[in-house]
DNA sequence: CATTTAAGTTATATCCTATTACATTCGCGG
DNA sequence: CCGCGAATGTAATAGGATATAACTTAAATG
């Protein structure tokens, strides 16, 4: 009875890890919904444990969503680390790019959930959260295989990652689909990856012609 | 006792245009909270009307977000339009690029419900909501200021549209902030205003080359 | 093994959505 | 001008969600 998850359902009484559980199983809600389908109640209850156990883990709903929106940015980096790793003929920037749609796109509930609510930007600068976003965008700019330019590499980065979400926003919105679907979505992001790499090349080139000027 | 918006307050008993009065509160109310800020009990009482007295305007909650998201594409179309018209040295594109990333970070509590929420993607075809939606990306297509040339000016229009969003949704997730600020907001929205206006220029003249090949 | 503490439970308060049945007013045809 | 139907609003109520308080059970640690 106590099961379902069956983690570590010992005797009785104590879950084992319900911390755990409740962020896999919200994680797993928001995943159509976004995160007005995850509800504290509903998880208790699939969880098999009383309506206010979460609370002795997280002080209130908006505590859980932070923690789910941390793992789910884990998850994304996981994944993009794995796409950049993978052996490929094309780069890993249209690698990682490629990827980041197709999450946004697979995963779409808990991509809002990351990138769409006022969640993350609420987050304290130590925080779990914080730490989990920086980490990602830190994957954006090792798949740009550029040397640091100054402030021109992050900026490249900054600029991809803007593009890419942009593009998963405006699919979920449905304007690649009937009479406006002038190009695909993952043609868009091809472009824009081209686009970057074109840039950062003349970036680099200006950077060494000055370097020898000045030398 | 009736009054507070005072719109055509009369007698009693009939507020006289509740449904208006609805969405305009709704929208302020969104203005900081998002779609999770309007609450149809928290306006009806605002309104002083009884409780279930929305539900005679609009089916359910998801009806009033629906005109509520609406209302706001048509506000953001009149900015756009208004910051075209504008006489200035800059370009049409740029005026309208900046005016939404303005918008944008501004009121984004209703910028999410419009880019961020389901509420769109799940507007019927005909819906009040999808036109508006469309009204407004013809407005960017207008902004590129170039003759139709197959699908690229469309296609122009789409990236440059999902770069725009994609900034907004950064800046607010705070990627533009602190050590991480290598750029502005607005130099970055420039980046892609121009990078369009190139990649339009260079797609206008392979027509019209290829036109001049096959005459 | 005793005691402290982490983790879970029951009961309850508050807020929100939504429905049902009833009341009031508006406006239009006779 | 009046009366009747449709639109609009109200009161009462059901049901679900968050959150807190007071109490209980099991684990862990000296």
């Amino acid at each position: 009875m106590r099961s379902r998850t069956a983690r570590k359902p010992e005797t009785s009484y104590h879950h084992g890890d319900l911390r755990d559980a409740l962020i896999k199983a919200a994680l797993h809600e928001a995943e159509r919904g976004g995160a007005e389908a995850i509800s504290i109640k509903a998880l208790a209850k699939q969880l098999g444990v009383s309506q206010p156990a979460p609370y002795r883990h997280f002080a209130d709903r908006e505590a859980l969503l932070a923690a789910v929106t941390a793992e789910a940015f884990r998850q994304l980096s996981a994944l993009l680390r794995e796409a950049m790793a993978r052996p490929s003929k094309q780069s890993k920037l249209s690698r990682l790019a490629q990827a980041t749609l197709d999450f946004g796109l697979r995963r779409n509930g808990i991509y809002r959930l990351m990138f769409a609510s006022r969640t993350v930007s609420c987050a304290a600068k130590g925080s779990e959260l914080h730490e989990a976003t920086r980490e990602t965008f830190a994957l954006v700019i090792e798949a740009l295989e550029a040397p640091a330019v100054g402030y021109l590499r992050e900026r490249q980065a900054l600029k991809i990652w803007a593009a890419l979400h942009g593009v998963v926003m405006l699919a979920e919105q449905g304007l690649f689909t009937g009479e406006a679907a002038h190009a695909t979505r993952e043609e868009l992001v091809e472009d824009f990856v081209n686009e970057t790499k074109a840039a950062l090349a003349v970036a680099i080139k200006d950077v060494q012609r000055r370097k020898k000027a000045g030398a």
